[in-house]
DNA sequence: GTAGATTAGTTTGGTACCAAACGAATAGGA
DNA sequence: TCCTATTCGTTTGGTACCAAACTAATCTAC
């Protein structure tokens, strides 16, 4: 516990802690749900950008456009539809980071003969090429965000995780 | 381990594994560090997007103009760089958001008369009430979404985050 | 075979978000 | 006392992102 480490400090946690039991007074604050939940969005919010700061930037990539591209990469070519869900995007956004990375000439869109309302996404020799390069560097920068914890914390970390996205994806 | 649940069943997660595996023919992948990292984010989002739709819409908040009068109404009346750098905002995109606050009569922006640099952002009586309201009820949407986990793993959780938040942030 | 419902992707309108450039105000030294 | 450097917040230009409306294609009943 940082708390521990640091008895004669005043622990920023045990301040915000009191300082929000201040303001509701008699209610009850469940304050575990509380650091955990507010940690996903800062550990998210920092490693996300830090990981366009030291590895994508030198590719021109945004963190989503390296996220569509190595969905492309692993499990081959898809049609939007899958894609957006796989990426966790909506369809329209999708649309538009589809159309910066076809002008970034990574990835290609073409409508399926069989049925024209679908269009089936992959990736360009370019963007192949692109992201055997970048993985390898963001596998190394996930790494280095975890460092500290040993690998069964990181899987741990990684259970946790899941059971949340299981509670939030209801 | 959600392998071991179903042992008949392929598991998704080790199905992706072995693809990205795949990919990367004899160069070896840190299955552990990637799978906390990409759950950081996954959660993040789907537990945004899930707060936004269930409890924030409601008010006409989006999830940053929450966090933006939570930290209003904690720590009180606040500078905005130092706002920003509680929410973990650029300092302009903090402008735009507190213009959007500013126009739904949340917040008010007082210039220093001291020193006209510097601005002071307080909430409205309207403000307070809103915050007072949506942050119970946010708080028990943070429990539902982390449900099935004891108290003590939801600190383990927030540890855990804390140490990816300070490899981040260096 | 065609009208109506459904489906796929795109467009639209809007907020959120960042980095970099900017302008006004202050501070510090010569 | 200026003159420069610094420090504020805002503006700018651009991407990312969502939900809802839209368009074209396909499917289903009849």
């Amino acid at each position: 516990m940082s708390a521990a480490d640091s008895p004669n400090q005043t622990d920023p946690l045990l301040d915000a802690e009191r300082d929000v039991q201040a303001r509701l007074g008699d209610r009850s604050v469940d304050f575990a749900s509380l650091d955990a939940i507010s940690n996903i969005y800062r550990a998210a919010g920092s490693v996300r950008k830090t990981a366009e700061r030291q590895v994508l930037s030198d590719y021109g990539l945004s963190f989503g456009g390296f996220t569509i591209l190595w969905v492309l990469w692993v499990w081959g070519e898809m049609e939007t539809a899958q894609l957006a869900e796989e990426c966790s995007l909506a369809k329209g956004t999708l649309t538009g980071m589809l159309t910066t990375l076809e002008k970034q000439a990574l990835v290609t869109r073409v409508r399926v003969e069989a049925d024209k309302r679908r269009v089936l996404v992959d990736l360009t020799t370019e963007g192949e090429s692109t992201i055997s390069t970048v993985y390898p560097k963001f596998n190394a920068f996930e790494g280095q965000m975890t460092d500290g914890l040993s690998a069964d914390e990181k899987r741990e970390l990684a259970r946790l995780l899941r059971v949340v996205i299981g509670n939030a994806t209801i």
